[in-house]
DNA sequence: AAAATATGTCAACACTTGTACACTGATAAT
DNA sequence: ATTATCAGTGTACAAGTGTTGACATATTTT
């Protein structure tokens, strides 16, 4: 092992202000490129598997032999797609931690922040609820551990914001897992919407909280017994 | 418009006990091969848009062209798959009511015999759970359709076995999406579990069914406000 | 200033893809 | 018995695929 590295070795780590050399700038530049070009073709009713080297560096502008100076193949970047999409669905409850917990109406409130940050982010939630069932089982797998990470945070969150005292912690992670379900799942509601009938999205919006509304009010009557379960 | 079709037509319709001429049952034999390569394939870690017809035709052992004798492209073939998988769902229920509802631990059982289920149809649970969030709009929203006629029918059931009376239908109907969710996105973790741990499973299983309890403990408390809904 | 490094380009490869057309042979209709 | 039909075959072609290697050029290091 060598205290000093004799070459660069760019790192590729993602600290955001890091002060980059001309040469890393430019390639971060078409990286991102790549990346994006994989989530525009993803968005117009592609999945993953169906990518192609070539059409991601075609819709990225740059020729096909530069992708291999960026990922070993599409499966790479594919990897680095669900870590950045991990990112969104965390920042989500980064933000929603900032701004504090509205006691009134709470469920709506959330609903209706949740749906604008999925229409805001639409490439990445597009691809995480896409490919969370589908195709690739390594994508899978890496969204899943995403997934999870996020339900984790999420039941946190819950715990120490008081709600549903009573609840052990693993109770209230199984609780939150449903929600991250039906919250994912309406994802893709949202996002396949035809974006003009307001009649069909308040409809669906008013559905989606009240599902939120069984489970949180079952939730907050549950008690965890901890012997037989009957019934 | 004639009243007599002058050739045989072969119609193409499912009637299953229909006498059929010997190329008639040539024809489906290898029709039927067609849709099972692709099931096949899609088994194998492959999203719907990735299937090349020639791949497909491979697979199921005929030469590309053949291929056209059955369908237009890979699409219609899709929306075959469609109809044959929202058939499986539905016999799921057909099997259910025969049998009678058990009242005792009715959940826990429930999701013993889904268990069986999916691991019985594996195949067309993987399309239709992999398909339902990605890929092609057109086979999604045929998903859409087949999952929501399924909804229906079994918010129907549960009406005719006087669960939950003090639900509006349409309340019913959203709890029934509530639940549907819930067991497609089990789908995925059944299908997707190594198959011998024994540990896993349980816990899979455990929370799987105080998901639904969750839910259906919910349910039961529910009370429709047909007026302003607030807290 | 010279040498080393690394991003992106170009040309070429062996291979696969969807589709068209003419053809075969068994089955069905006359 | 003759003819028509049609599922499946074989060949062919243009276009697209992933990957390799040598090359250009700008930046960084020495």
């Amino acid at each position: 092992m060598s205290l000093r590295r004799k070459t660069s070795e760019p790192d590729d780590s993602e600290a955001v202000d890091e002060v980059l050399p001309l040469r890393g700038a430019r390639k971060r530049r078409t990286r991102d490129a790549l990346i994006e070009a994989a989530l525009t073709l993803l968005s117009e009713g592609r999945s993953f598997t169906s990518l192609g080297l070539r059409e991601i560096t075609r819709v990225a502008g740059v020729v096909p032999t530069s992708f291999y100076r960026h990922f070993r193949d599409t499966n790479e970047l594919g990897l680095v797609l669900v870590e950045e999409s991990g990112l969104t669905l965390r920042r989500m409850l980064r933000e929603a931690r900032r701004s504090g917990a509205p006691s009134e109406d709470m469920i709506r409130r959330s609903v209706q922040v949740y749906k604008q940050y999925v229409l805001a982010n639409r490439l990445h939630f597009l691809f995480i609820v896409g490919e969370r069932h589908g195709g690739s089982p390594v994508i899978r797998s890496a969204i899943r551990n995403e997934v999870d990470q996020f339900t984790a945070e999420l039941t946190q969150d819950l715990r120490h914001l008081a709600m549903l005292p009573q609840l052990s912690t693993a109770s209230l992670m199984m609780i939150c897992g449903l929600v991250v379900n039906t919250m994912l799942n309406a994802a893709t509601d949202i996002l396949d919407l035809p974006a003009d009938s307001r009649k069909l999205a308040k409809q669906q919006e008013d559905n989606f909280v009240k599902q939120l509304r069984v489970i949180f009010f079952g939730a907050k009557l549950w008690r965890d017994s901890p012997g037989g379960e009957k019934s």
